[in-house]
DNA sequence: GCGAATTGGTTTCGTAATACAACCAAATAT
DNA sequence: ATATTTGGTTGTATTACGAAACCAATTCGC
């Protein structure tokens, strides 16, 4: 192995999502941090992931800007995990995964957790559309394409 | 190791799709599947994917119903990969991916793909919302667990 | 203040996942 | 009929990952 492809080059803005963030881990921290976990324990003991690995890809989303080390205030030297703007910014990306698998994935009578508005305490919804307010699917939409020579 | 940890009894619904889509080729092939790409030799062509890796990742995809392969009309004997319904259902994760990547990973002068209304050629957008109507950020949610004992 | 436990890692080692290249049979093109 | 493309399979090498042991610094219990 030469090492895993990266896709930093790529035009496509998916493709460099999931270059930043497409590994098994990630995103699964990422969700735990929009959970409210922060410390290197918590997401040791919810993920059951190996410590090192942990580190490794902490290490990797703060580097990549989703995440910020946080030096927490008792005595400055033990760090706390947050999302940054950046990281908050994938939000959607949660979602559309949540709404994905609440859809697909659980049988008929099967109890999965849902995010509701913290106000009403109703289940939140995603959609795409177009300015004009359409609500449309994948066959209503295409790529518009860079051009080659540029 | 003993194996890549799944997730498939996990309660959380990102977490069940990360455990069916969430490694690093299957996103990437369901990407060029909504481009419009079908055939084994356009997706290695497409991605550069060793091809047992891209014969593994097409079986893989079609066992969990992501993709179908459909015989081809000439002999019937090569196939043509292509979404299904359920497939289709991850185009708001593929337009949230692609949101993130346009926000975050190009730099100003940086031209990418864009995606757009088939009909008027407006880029499309995807926001997260209540039930009446309320545009909500990661904040103003919370995640309703299911009790432990059950 | 002292010992014990917790936190936040690092190191080592074995295994699984992935890449790369060579090969191949069937289908298709010329 | 021959050449090329398609859609793989089968090695082999390398990398990523998981498990467990270990460790220094902090915090907790008393």
């Amino acid at each position: 192995m030469v090492g895993r492809k990266s896709l930093k080059g790529d035009y496509c803005p998916s493709a460099r999502s999931l270059d930043v963030i497409g590994d098994w881990w990630s995103l699964l921290i990422v969700r735990d941090a929009f959970d409210g976990l922060t410390r290197f324990s918590e997401f040791q003991k919810s993920l059951g992931i190996a410590k090192n690995i942990l580190t490794d890809r902490l290490r990797t989303l703060v580097s990549r800007g989703i995440l910020e080390a946080v030096p927490t205030g008792d005595s400055g030297s033990r760090v706390e995990y947050r999302l940054t703007a950046v990281g908050r910014d994938l939000f959607p990306v949660m979602v559309a995964l949540r709404q994905f698998g609440e859809r697909h994935l659980f049988g008929p009578g099967e109890k999965h957790s849902v995010l509701v508005d913290r106000e009403k305490g109703l289940p939140v919804h995603l959609d795409i559309h177009t300015q004009d307010g359409r609500t449309i699917g994948p066959d209503d939409t295409m790529l518009l394409k860079i051009p080659e020579g540029e």
